[in-house]
DNA sequence: TCATAAAATTTACGCGCGTAAAAATTATGT
DNA sequence: ACATAATTTTTACGCGCGTAAATTTTATGA
């Protein structure tokens, strides 16, 4: 490693011995040069250390290779473990991912939409708000932007959406609660931030009516993105008000449920399913830390690396194909159950 | 809104009356030209929606608006909701946050500096990883770019270190323990990741001489950021082997705690203060979720606004300063202890 | 009102790299 | 060895903006 200090590329070409223009073809994809020139410029790059300006870089390519990640809620483990898994999969494609978090909030979502506009990105995974959306504001960054939507849908937004079929969260955790013991009444916040959760108290309804059994929805009170709080105070209330008309409560998903076990300790009632058991409590998403509530959760679990590695493949093909797909694609994947001690 | 499309500063200048040049330095810093120039630029502003290439912005000038947040690990909810805080104080400064997580990866962390330096940042919030840091390659990246380290300090890098009193925590839990039942035994790492663990064990040991106890510290194994994996495993084997010599269990941190209450759940032990109860936990930190285990975790919390707030405006200072203090400045926050069901 | 300071304008250059076009070189297959 | 294709080199321009210097305009105050 020689102490020289490479100033910018045209520096680096002349000790590399490659001219300029093709050195910078080399940075702009090492395949595109001739093997013998891509190893000189190599041995180069062993012995001085220079790495190409970012923005000189940007400022004249119409695309960059900056990928966009925008989730609704960072602090949010769910999202935390998916944007970890995204963001290595972006890496190893060879692009740099910025990670955004919209915080809950319309105005930073569209913030974030906006600053990545700037930054000309190849292409953008976004997960949005949802019912806080902007949705005009997301429509024209899709307009913009080739962009694939994750986790939350939006309706013929972006080019694609990849994300996990609530039907079969529902399904198997409706079915395994039926095939075990009472049925389930179903826990969710009356206004929920997320498509999901709307389409996960249908999916409940329709399971019950094809087990032959009435449906009971109960809603709590409660916005934004203190999901446990929500469930807590809820089930408090909903215990208290004697909502729950079987001994069984599936949650719409496990911050909730999280909150719901905590509200079920302070009230002393044993969750579980032991014949001692006051209540069971089964819920959806696998969250983190569902294995490690007290009792564990009973839930049906995404595939994290595959919704994520989905996500990530699709974004590429769209960048391959332009920006553009013929028509919008959709991936929904379905949930595997994960049977612990709260149900 | 004309639709009238500005494709760069010189066409908006033309389309506000303004000189290049001065509008250009009204983006820079928009107190810096004379309010009735400000006010007709801004009344353009509002009518073609133009905003400066950050490309062209950032070539030119040595250093940029962006700040770097690198945190070790964001997937940890403690990190989460720390860098949200950061984030937002950040915007209010008028910088760009870019926040980076190290996933727990030495490499990672090393290529966040990287990628860092490369986009010039004013300054850098770096909470290092600890044990699994590369010194060296931190040492020098301080160097060259203003640093504030926050919740992990690593003795003389970066201009200054903003943190808890890991002390305070300790005398706090443990007073507080001492005070209300038997004394308590030490739960952790054995190899703890973290550097704030270590000083929470001297603490311990410390604290204990103070009452006249002999400490009781018991390592776990295990390695990496699963804490509560580690937990619960820990304290079935430890639980198992007797190591705890007394009924209570202080956590070097909360995750650890939410394993250790895992396991005590599984072994059918009662977790509280009651008569009725076989153990009391406690610990450190004030996770987001502390407030939700069964019980609810009784533990030394964070003021997170302060340590989000104290580290920016630290790494502001120094920016104004010019990227150097005098003398390396520390700020220690102490804890505040909040009582709860768990001991 | 006039001297002076403060701000804006004009002019001009440079940043580091992308990229196009034409010429020169190198590789490939027969 | 030669025609052809594939790469590389040379040359040159442009991207959008920062910024310096000299000049002109505008504000300030006694």
């Amino acid at each position: 490693m020689s102490d020289r200090k490479i100033r910018n590329m045209e520096e680096f070409a002349a000790v590399s011995g490659i001219s300029r223009p093709t050195v910078s073809k080399y940075f702009n994809d090492p395949d595109s040069v001739r093997q013998t020139t891509r190893a000189r410029i190599e041995a180069a790059l062993e012995q001085y250390d220079y790495r190409p300006n970012v923005f000189a870089i940007n400022q004249n390519r119409r695309l960059t290779k900056n990928l966009g990640i925008v989730v609704p809620y960072l602090a949010d483990p769910f999202f935390a473990e998916i944007a970890r898994n995204i963001e290595n999969l972006c890496i190893e494609a060879g692009f740099r991912p910025i990670l955004l978090s919209s915080h809950g909030e319309q105005s930073q979502e569209i913030d974030n939409l906006d600053s990545l506009r700037s930054l000309k990105p190849a292409g953008v995974l976004l997960a949005p708000l949802g019912r806080a959306s902007d949705r005009s504001a997301i429509e024209r960054f899709c307009e913009d932007v080739p962009t694939v939507l994750f986790d939350s849908n939006i309706e013929g937004m972006g080019e694609a959406f990849v994300g996990s079929d609530n039907a079969s969260f529902v399904n198997q955790t409706v079915d395994y609660l039926m095939r075990s013991g009472e049925p389930p009444c179903f826990l969710e916040m009356r206004t929920p931030a997320n498509p999901n959760a709307n389409k996960r108290r249908l999916a409940y309804i329709e399971a019950m009516k094809r087990h032959g059994q009435d449906p009971v929805v109960v809603g709590m009170e409660g916005d934004g993105w203190a999901f446990e709080e929500i469930g807590r105070q809820g089930t408090h209330a909903a215990i208290a008000a004697g909502d729950f008309t079987t001994n069984t409560i599936l949650c719409s998903n496990d911050r909730l449920a999280i909150g719901a076990l905590s509200a079920c300790y302070e009230r002393g009632l044993k969750v579980g399913r032991g014949s001692d058991c006051d209540l069971r409590v089964a819920s959806h998403d696998d969250h983190p830390f569902s294995r490690f509530t007290c009792p564990a959760l009973t839930t049906a679990a995404h595939d994290y690396t595959a919704v994520a590695g989905r996500s990530v493949e699709t974004l590429l093909e769209l960048i391959e194909s332009g920006g553009r797909f013929s028509s919008r694609q959709e991936t929904l994947f379905p949930a595997h159950l994960v049977v612990r001690a709260s149900a």
